[in-house]
RNA sequence: CGGGGUGUGGCGCAGUUUGGUAGCGCGUCCGCUUUGGGAGCGGAAGGCCGUCGGUUCAAAUCCGGCCACCCCGACCA
């Protein structure tokens, strides 16, 4: 058989861009960093999103939308935020033919608009919390782009919000970073993250904390798959974000800020392809099973497998039939497999003739037969089991490159292939900096008990240490 | 921005050293035979060889400028 994709183990960028065209999920766009997302990819994209926008809704959050174009001075407030963004702004300079007396930036991040009409729309501590999201588009002008990991243009949500106190601000932060972002992954995406919190040297620009969810892919990088921040009062302050609290006094507000992107599904290609191509977790996948008709002679075997289908279909199973018979069995197959669908019910005369259908998994390549009135059941089970199991999986592989060393010297090793866990107060920030160098970052610092530290400064913190893309 | 590399049908490449008017694999289209793991045979379409200029009877090939892209670093969801 010819081989279609690179071994993940020979050159796994290369495998991850194999993935992407012979799955058809994206192409580059015409200007560099720029991509398209094809539909198979965007329709994972819009399960994504609907998931994660209930979730957002049931914290309380409303979505709005606010401008693409920013006023460059806007971005200049708050030192930290410009000094961070600038590298990478897109700034538009003319418009409708002439030169704009200020020159405008399209959006890397939302904060300074949102921030602007924050000031403006609260007065008052009843105004608060203000619980804002949006789903939108922005701009980072990047210097190496790769497809849905790092692209100049991306598709993300950005939570914005104001509090009246740090102590609310903090555990909404926190709200988010777990009940939003870690269960949608864990539960939608299927990949386990360590929620944590970054250094301060990692820290978002303009942020007084920031909180990460750190996934590990199968080359045993880290990716970043949401983050969120606690922005104390620093935009409130280059804002002017002020109300006025229950005994007349005004006071600044405490502000948040969160997002999760397209990037997300760079991680799921990354934490559960293997070197036949995507697994797609039922819950995500367009199509959760495929019926195929494998050989066809007189029609019957056709009107068995579309009847099948539309049983699944009636039980809410995402289904869809293949009945190219003009197009080799093998072919489809390996085609189905590229794209990741998690099950194939393959309907041949053989399997009729037993009064059975052959159920094929994506997730472990197994092949059983299966008796007709049992396929709705089975179908349906499978679909649960093989979300789990993808979970599961991607947590002991996780698990299996993980190591708990003692020196920094033995984290920078064992980095290489994976992670490192050690003490923090091992690294400190000049073994961070030390690591950099080597293109090692600590990922994230956790507490023993596995909740997020309010400060880098905490005793017994444990610091992951990885590469990461 | 520093280091390395590459631009040739949709994709991957050969051809460049030694100039002679473009080829292979895959894909696509048509026909027949096939169809239980990327099928076989026959036929066909598709490229001003990144770009601008120079040398030459003649340039994908030699010379010069420019542009783009890829890989490795510094920045990032």
């Amino acid at each position: 058989m010819a081989r279609v994709l690179t071994p993940r183990a020979e050159d796994f960028p290369r495998w991850y861009q194999d993935v992407i065209a012979k799955a058809e999920l994206a192409d580059n766009g015409p200007v560099r960093g720029t991509m398209v997302i094809r539909p198979t990819a965007y329709s994972i994209w819009e399960r994504m999103q609907a998931d994660m926008d209930a979730r957002i809704k049931a914290t309380g959050a409303e979505n709005a939308y606010f401008p693409l174009f920013i006023p460059e001075s806007y971005l200049k407030r708050e030192a930290q935020h410009v000094e961070g963004f600038s590298p990478e702004l897109a700034v538009v300079t003319h418009g409708g033919g002439k030169q704009l007396a200020e020159p405008v930036v399209v959006r890397p991040t939302s904060e300074t608009v949102i921030g602007e009409f924050m000031a403006k729309w609260i007065d008052s501590y009843r105004d608060l919390p203000l619980l804002l999201n949006q789903w939108a588009n922005v701009v980072r002008w990047e210097m190496r782009p790769r497809v849905f990991l790092r692209t100049t243009e991306f598709l993300w949500q950005e939570g914005h919000t104001a509090h009246a106190t740090e102590a609310d601000a903090r555990a909404y932060t926190l709200r988010i970073h777990h009940e939003v972002y870690e269960r949608h992954m864990r539960d939608l995406l299927a990949i386990p993250v360590v929620p944590g919190r970054k250094t301060d040297r990692e820290r978002f620009a303009g942020a007084t904390s920031t909180y990460t969810l750190e996934g590990m892919m199968g080359d045993g990088k880290a990716l970043q798959m949401g983050t969120s921040h606690e922005l104390g009062q620093n935009f409130a302050k280059a804002f002017d974000i002020q109300f006025s609290g229950a005994s007349g006094q005004r006071e600044y507000a405490w502000t948040t800020s969160w997002g999760s992107s397209t990037r997300m599904l760079g991680g799921l290609i990354m934490a559960h392809g293997d070197d036949n191509g995507l697994r797609l977790p039922p819950a995500l996948a367009p199509t959760q099973a495929l019926v195929m008709v494998v050989k066809e002679s007189d029609g019957s075997v056709t009107t068995a497998a579309r009847a099948l289908a539309d049983d699944l279909a009636a039980a809410g199973v995402r289904v869809r039939l293949d009945d190219r018979v003009d197009t080799p069995f093998g072919r489809r197959a390996v085609d189905a497999e590229l794209k990741g669908i998690p099950l194939r019910i393959e309907v041949g005369p053989r399997d009729l003739a037993e009064g059975s259908v052959t159920l094929a998994r994506r997730i472990d390549g197994s092949k059983s037969p299966l008796k007709l009135a049992a396929v709705v059941g089975e179908v349906t089970s499978a679909l649960e089991a093989d979300q789990k199991a993808l979970y599961e999986e991607a947590l002991a592989r996780r698990e299996a490159n993980t190591h708990d060393v003692s020196t920094l010297d033995e984290a920078m090793q064992v980095a290489q292939t994976g992670w490192a866990r050690l003490p923090w107060d091992k690294v400190g920030v000049d073994g961070e900096a030390k690591a950099n160098e080597s293109a090692i970052t600590v990922r994230c610092l956790v507490r023993p008990d596995g909740s997020a530290p309010g400060a880098q400064d905490e005793p017994g913190l444990t610091a992951i240490l990885g590469r990461s893309y």
